[in-house]
DNA sequence: TATGAAGTTGACATGGCGTCAACTTCTTTT
DNA sequence: AAAAGAAGTTGACGCCATGTCAACTTCATA
């Protein structure tokens, strides 16, 4: 059947080699940053040949996106959490949670959050992947929005996608500066200050 | 007296070569974007040598900002317009003002703002100047809202720096989307949502 | 008209990226 | 068990961009 099973000693030797070179890049990645990292540094951490790199990987880039992957992946599950509250406090209880999860998981995973911000600003791959999340995400809170409006819950005077992008844009800069450590303010009062902000504007008492 | 007036034939000549070299990099910047200008056609396009380049300027980056330098400014002084409402009609026909004056702001130099936005991602000198410019904003929005605390009319069970923060980042975003052409609302649809969001958020009724 | 400071120049050193032809290793075939 | 060849590995090489610097040119001034 055409579904893998490889543990041909070769495929074995192969993957082996893969995974050197993604350890090694993550250790660099983390110490240097993700411009002062060279392959030939990766290389040489990994003990491998110049051209091995290129025969797994398409480059840095295409390195970097693999070690994110997971954590992109947790990013777009997040997203899609049900959401169908029947009144504004559920609502709150509802958007207050997800905030927290957001914020927790960047302060998470925080150091390889941190490379990859890098890398959005340096890698046209990373950077659309990013996109990817983003479109992704403002999807998810103009239906959330919209439910509300349907229901009652929320004003019905501005469109929901505007809405869900200044909600998402908020939502976004705080992760950074999460994942940067420049706020000196905790978690739960960043996301306190975030869902009181955003809830009391677009619901209805 | 020490105060210039430079009317030296040398220094005329050193003059114009200095316009040239920037009337060049801006229109290449333009068409091809801050990366793959390089200085090689730079040089050639304000015909000039190469090393012309790097005695008037440290580098690439360096030559953008000074591109920059002007819109960083209008930048700058906007955020320290004059704010002192005495009542939520007023603040919000203020903050409606000031989001209208930002996004055309960055609508009409959106050129120049679409290269800026590239290197900003890819010159740390560049990313230190936004950084300013988004730090000296937030000051500013910081003591407006604390005005609007002091004299009873916003709420004040949070941090008016976590609210700017909030706020500007919004604004930030959005910014971005109308120098990218990526937001297909007008200008004013966008600011009536960021303002009716962030008054009725924040100001008490 | 001679001097040297200001301005200009392009060859060069440096360093990263990605490719590719040669090489090694291991599995499969006969 | 030897041959064939596929899979995996390797590093030298070509390319191109950056920034420096010693030599050169131009021009104001004494």
């Amino acid at each position: 059947m055409p579904g893998e099973e490889v543990t041909d000693g070769r495929s074995l030797r192969s993957i082996a080699t893969k995974k050197r070179l993604l350890e090694a890049s993550k250790e660099l990645f983390y110490k240097n940053g993700f411009e002062k990292t060279t392959i030939t540094q990766i290389i040489k951490k990994a003990k491998t040949g110049y051209g091995t790199a290129y025969v797994h990987f398409k480059g840095k880039d295409d390195i970097l996106i693999m070690l994110i992957e997971d954590v992109m992946q947790e990013f777009l599950d997040m997203a899609s959490t049900p959401f169908a509250p029947s009144s504004k406090q559920e609502a709150e209880a509802l958007i207050h949670k997800q905030v927290v999860m957001f914020l927790k998981m960047a302060n998470e995973n925080n150091q390889i959050m941190k490379v990859f911000s890098e890398a959005i600003g340096l890698s046209v791959e990373v950077n659309s992947k990013w996109n990817e999340i983003r479109e992704s995400n403002i999807h998810y809170i103009t239906k959330d929005i919209t439910y509300s409006q349907l229901h009652g819950l929320a004003r019905t005077d501005l469109k929901a996608n505007l809405i869900a992008r200044f909600w998402f844009f908020a939502n976004e800069s705080f992760q950074w500066e999460v994942v940067h450590q420049i706020n000196t303010s905790s978690i739960e009062e960043i996301a306190n200050t975030l869902t009181a902000m955003y809830v009391d504007g677009l619901y209805i008492t």
